[in-house]
DNA sequence: CTCTATTAGTCAAAGAAAGTCAGAAACCCC
DNA sequence: GGGGTTTCTGACTTTCTTTGACTAATAGAG
């Protein structure tokens, strides 16, 4: 496994104990793994970005840490947000991705159902003549169409 | 015996033994062979593809792979049967939506799933200035894309 | 208040995979 | 044996990871 992946899944089960807010030594974890310090850093960008459902703070200087923070929005909250916020008029095929896996993360979709959005997504799927401006209002407009499906079926 | 054949064929050994699903190192791969990397690329498109009953997702840099995972066999009511033969380049929409509602009698899909997939079809998420004639084989990709991942899931 | 030790942040470069594609080589069918 | 198709290779590209040198902020000591 990815040296990534193991700090990724480290602080994930960190948040997982019930609490969904944890505080680290960025230096003591790089030592913990063996690591450089910026590898953290880099773990939280990829993995722990706001586009990912998380927020970080942190403080330099002695005693400085950083504090990681998991956004939670309830089911339908959390939906409504992305068909009015986060989604505009037009979504990139990677925005996209990472949108869903979100929503996987956030539970607020199956696991098949997020297959099953990626796929109808997909650059594979997505394989026509079109301009890429219009593939990614398309895309928008399909993840609103789902997502509000999702959200009607989850309101009873 | 072709080399395509063989790495095939060693590919599909390794999915036999229960496992409906491997993952792999395309360099290891083809050092084993003694191939050039791209070859392993060669032979996962012309012997691994959708069509062929398989999905492939992959990951570059370090700690890189390819993941190769077996799709339910093309039985005549299969999944996979819509998806090589039924639907061809083009699907209009009422044919869409009749195709749906019939996966959904048959128990192919769920009915959430065939929810999900009306929505993303629908009208009003294709709203976007398209030719019809490229909606109708837009379409015809969302849904083959949608269904091989469908049985992706229920492989076995 | 200033200085310094102690943190965390940034960014560019190197490393580690996999992807693409054009063309060479091999094969097959008249 | 010529022409088309399939296979195979290698150079080049893209993506993701990891590191290290340098920068910035902050708390606490003096």
């Amino acid at each position: 496994m990815r040296l990534s992946d193991s700090i990724e899944q480290f602080i994930k089960e960190m948040l997982t104990e019930g609490s969904t807010e944890v505080e680290l030594k960025r230096n003591e974890l790089a030592e913990y793994f063996g690591c450089a310090p910026s590898q953290i850093n880099y773990v939280l960008a990829t993995r722990f970005s706001p586009d990912h459902g998380y927020v970080t703070e942190s403080r330099r200087g002695g005693g400085g840490y950083i504090r990681i923070v998991r956004v939670v929005r309830s089911g339908s909250q959390g939906l409504m947000y992305l068909v009015n916020d986060r989604i505009g008029d037009a979504l990139g095929e990677d925005e996209c991705m990472r949108l869903i896996s979100q929503l996987k993360d956030q539970k607020l979709v199956t696991e098949d159902e997020a297959a099953l959005m990626a796929a109808s997504v997909s650059s594979r799927a997505m394989a026509v003549p079109m301009p890429p401006a219009v593939k990614d209002a398309l895309r928008a407009r399909m993840m609103k169409a789902m997502l509000t499906t999702v959200a009607a079926r989850n309101r009873q």
